[in-house]
DNA sequence: GTTTGATTTAAACAAACGTTTGATTTTCAT
DNA sequence: ATGAAAATCAAACGTTTGTTTAAATCAAAC
């Protein structure tokens, strides 16, 4: 039943090369061999620890979501001091938490993260484990969301909301695309500067006119 | 070496059924036993008419993407007649031509075009098979919306247009998402208006300030 | 009608997959 | 030290994977 230091040991073991595995070849294409070789484990150790690969990928979600929702929440609690709050306070509490993984020393944060963002355009299979989680947060944000712009109709909210998800995901799986692209003169290793590329650029978007017509 | 009719049927079949079902639940986890069994053909054939898996994946892009593209720099170039062509007119050019694959009446586009948009966040070795013939319309349209906005620094275009790719990529990939999350109310099916609410959204965004600190 | 080349077919291939087993080793409270 | 529980291990399980083979079928030219 409880767990001792030696199998705590292999578990994150597991853990934190599944992770890292996952995220640079994706769920499917990464076996149970490959990650117990290079965890230095036993083949079994995965169906004697987590029962099943399955498992293995719910368990490394359930051990970093939670707390990126819960600072997100945290962050929007603060923003709502202000009534209404601006819309730089609230896109960063949403944003900031998810980017801000980079910064994780040991790097399985990173790894996350770039998880965390090809889930969002994976079938639907995988996709469904976090999206419940999900939920509440997007249902938060977007009244908050909907209070820092009040004269924009609940579908704009829900569009524009939609788009900053996107480029948040596209940020987070593919950045180094990026750095690629522009030789390095833009480098979303750079947190800080890369959140904040992304929350005016968001604000912009949602301070736009509603019906979009030009006039 | 030449083809007839009948191989063109069952080779155009295993095409649009691998489509399909790539778009539907992803290569890796999509089998040849699955899709020659849809499609009514035999195991063999994939091997036989394409040679490997990856080269049935690489055809079915190479018959969509050189027209996506095409058509793209064709709409670049109507704006371009203007000087300095609006951010409108570009963003469109850009986007159109990839949301409008919803509307093939087969709806084999819009399976590539949910491909398509799963790619930008996929582990590189698929995603390399088609970041070539993209560098091309990248760098014309990002000279382009340099021209649109010249007061923008070559850094925050790249950032945008990054940001402009992730929620593109994010509708054609997992555009039914939206749809879930506001019961109905926003529905990317109807490709115009969210073709309109992507412009709008972007445009605002190119056109914040450049260095985002608010004044 | 025969022949030739293109296509389809059923069957098999080796390799890799997730999972299970049963024995062995390790760990630790007694 | 001893016994019970926890963890590791090598080996095998039955499937499924992409690919190959060789025979059978088809289409059309001669």
């Amino acid at each position: 039943m409880s767990v001792n230091n030696s199998t705590h040991d292999t578990r994150d073991r597991l853990l934190d090369t599944a992770e890292r595995l996952f995220a640079e070849r994706g769920v499917d294409a990464t076996s149970l061999r490959h990650i117990t070789t290079e965890a230095e484990a036993n083949l079994a150790s995965v169906n004697y620890h987590f029962g099943s690969k399955e498992e293995l990928f719910r368990q490394i979600f359930a051990r970093r979501i939670g707390p990126i929702n819960e600072e997100r929440l945290r962050l929007l609690d603060d923003c709502e001091a202000n009534n209404p709050p601006t819309l730089e306070c609230v896109l960063e509490s949403f944003l900031g938490p998810a980017l801000r993984l980079r910064l994780d020393p040991d790097h399985g944060g990173e790894h996350f993260m770039c998880l965390l963002g090809r889930l969002f355009s994976e079938p639907s299979e995988w996709k469904m484990l976090i999206m419940d989680e999900f939920k509440e947060v997007y249902q938060r944000f977007a009244t908050a969301l909907q209070k820092a712009q009040p004269d924009l109709i609940p579908q704009d909210i829900a569009w524009r909301l939609f788009f900053t998800i996107g480029s948040m995901a596209h940020l987070m799986s593919g950045g180094d695309l990026l750095k690629t692209f522009t030789q390095g003169r833009c480098d979303p290793s750079d947190v800080e500067g890369a959140l904040n590329q992304l929350v005016q650029f968001s604000a912009a978007g949602f301070r736009a006119s509603s019906h979009g017509d030009t006039p």
